[in-house]
DNA sequence: AGATTTACATTCATGTCTGTATGTAAATCT
DNA sequence: AGATTTACATACAGACATGAATGTAAATCT
């Protein structure tokens, strides 16, 4: 066949990488063949294993790709506890609206399985996950430098138990029908999860409205 | 061959079961064939086939054999936030000490592609998840009652947060090496979470443990 | 402009898995 | 005790999937 430009290389692999994504999404990893992934791409099995040396490569692809659901705004004004729950809400959103995000993502937790060559991608998800942590952590030590937590808030402690709720949140999300207000709960949650961290004052509240009311 | 009788016929079964489990922990679900199972468990695939319609049917065995992670202690009398934090700990217990929950776990989580016939297994996980929401959502009520937590608390959204800290806090410490106190910390996560739960008087404070020392 | 490399397509060799059909000897039923 | 069913083992057919080998025409390099 015609060789082709850099570009349309360059186009042609990033789209058995949008389609890789689609197909997985549909059947799952394991049984999805390359050659179906050709097809829909419209090239061979040939072009793929020219671009990917085996499928766990193109998966790994598939995720770089699509890049972290989560981005912590950092802007270092505002109110750190603030800055956390509207990222949280944000993955959320993202998720809704983004086929991109939500494939990659249902793909990643309900249809992989992360077993020899794919024993890497799960690492490469868990430094992902550390660096959640880190980041989520510090903005909790921000908060707390700020006397907007508790004094006793172990910011790393707080930092695991975001992490934790994120990481089930994600997954339950996707799992669950669209319907019945997941929205409200879900974004209820967040705010509920935010609103815990903050002192007595704050307890059950949103940022919104805040309380006359006094600690007992 | 000779038949066996009913009570070896079921030993079998049970072999069959328990041999999946492991094969399916180590290889992956799908990339697990029926053959090596039946290897595993001395028999041949007919046998295999004969007590299970295909693989996801043995799989959901494999699943219903082992039970329930979480088993909600419901003493009456107790403290229901206690009893909640008990129970959770005890969870992560387990997947220490027993080999089948962790087992069995590692494949849910880690190792299996919820597709075709796998989605029911997958609307099974979500049927459990359902009741123990429910279950906590009670916990959470009896608590409120009791002036344990904040009057604004939302038992259901609680409950909420609570299941999907539980299900990625499962599904990380799957993931995460043994070494470097993941025991102390999962545990104090948990303990953490619950202590968020309180009134005011009891923020940041574990009902086993009064925090070790005071951070600037 | 010629040499080389690139970006694939095509072909092949091989293995593996599934589902079903059929066989069979002993357990269980009547 | 004979009929029937059970609990498997064996055998078969069809379908795919993988990876590597090879071909090729145009893009890129020198």
């Amino acid at each position: 066949m015609a060789r082709k430009t850099k570009a349309e290389a360059e186009l042609t692999r990033h789209r058995i990488v949008e389609c890789a994504r689609e197909v997985f999404s549909k059947e799952g990893v394991t049984n999805t063949s390359l050659e179906r992934i050709a097809q829909e791409a419209g090239v061979t099995r040939g072009a793929v294993y020219w671009h990917f040396r085996d499928k766990a490569d193109l998966f790994m692809a598939v995720r770089t790709d699509t890049g972290t659901l989560l981005r912590l705004s950092n802007e270092p004004g505002r109110d750190p506890l603030h800055r956390l729950e509207v990222s949280l809400l944000d993955a959320i959103h993202r998720l809704e609206e983004e086929d991109k995000a939500r494939q990659t993502y249902e793909v990643m937790l309900w249809k992989c399985e992360y077993v020899g060559e794919f024993s890497s991608v799960r690492d490469d998800l868990m430094t992902i996950g550390r660096t959640f942590i880190e980041d989520v952590a510090k903005l909790y030590s921000e908060a707390k430098a700020a006397q907007l937590t508790s004094p006793d808030l172990d910011p790393a402690l707080a930092a695991l138990e975001t992490f934790c709720l994120y990481s089930g949140m994600i997954k339950i999300w996707l799992a669950v029908t669209p319907e019945s207000g997941r929205r409200e709960q879900f974004a209820g949650m967040i705010s509920q999860h935010i609103a815990g961290r903050r002192l007595a004052a704050g307890r059950g509240l949103t940022l919104l409205a805040r309380p006359h009311k006094k600690k007992s």
